[in-house]
DNA sequence: GCATCAATTCGACAGTTGTCTAACTATCAA
DNA sequence: TTGATAGTTAGACAACTGTCGAATTGATGC
C-alpha cells in the first residue's frame, strides 16, 4: 500500500511531544493507552501506573498538551484517546529531519 | 524493497534516547551532523549553535551515552558521526510500541 | 621548553520537572 | 440533600538539567 502522507508539525510542537516522550510514566501511559482499543478513563490508567491521581492529571495534561492524546468527559469519567496520526507525524519528522 | 530489520534497543537505551532529543540544542546538533555528511569537530558545532564548549562538551556526552553519535579521536580534534541505525531502531522501536 | 588551540572537567547556580498532600469541583446515586 | 467517586488545582519540595566561567588535560608547532 502506498504510505499515506503526515501533515506535517510545527516546530513547537515537536519539541513538545519530545518532552512528552521523554518521561518513562508518559510513555508507559501512551503504551497502555495504544493497547487497549477502547476509551480509557484515568482510573484503569492509575492502576496500572504508580503516582498519585494528581501526577496522573498532571502527565495526562503534557500528553494532551503535546497532541499525543485527546480527552472527552463522559459523566465523571474522562476518556483518553491516543492520536497515532500525530505520533506518525512526529516519526516522520525526524525521519526527515536526522537522516 | 524490503526494510532492513533494525536491531532492538534496551529499555535504558530507549530512554536514554528520548532524553537525548528532548533538547532543541541536541535536537539541533544532530540535525547538523546528519546534514553534513563528513566528520565534523567539535570546532565546527560550537560556530553554529550558540553555547560555550563546555556546553556543548556536555550535550556531546549525552548524544553519546544515548548512542546517537560516535566519537573518534584525529590529533586535537574530536571527530563526531550520527549512527543512523540507532535512530532508526529507537523510531521503530516507537512504532511498535505505540501504535 | 613554551605558547597555542581543542576539548574536558569541576563547581556553582538558576530554572525546570516529577512528585506529593490537601483542598477543591463536578457528577452520580441513594 | 448527603455521601461517594472521578478528576483538577494549588502549593511545596527535592531532584535533575542546562548553562556558565575557570581550571585542566592533551596535542601541535615554534
Amino acid at each position: 500500500m502506498a504510505a499515506k502522507r503526515t501533515q506535517p508539525l510545527p516546530d513547537g510542537q515537536i519539541q513538545l511531544i519530545a518532552r512528552a516522550l521523554a518521561d518513562p510514566r508518559r510513555y508507559e501511559i501512551l503504551q497502555k493507552l495504544s493497547a487497549r482499543n477502547r476509551p480509557t478513563p484515568c482510573t484503569d490508567i492509575l492502576e496500572c501506573i504508580g503516582v498519585t491521581a494528581a501526577t496522573l492529571s498532571h502527565h495526562m495534561k503534557e500528553l494532551e498538551t503535546a497532541g499525543l492524546v485527546r480527552c472527552e468527559k463522559k459523566g465523571k469519567f474522562v476518556n483518553y484517546f491516543p492520536q497515532p496520526r500525530i505520533l506518525r507525524a512526529y516519526l516522520d519528522r525526524l525521519k526527515s529531519d536526522l537522516s
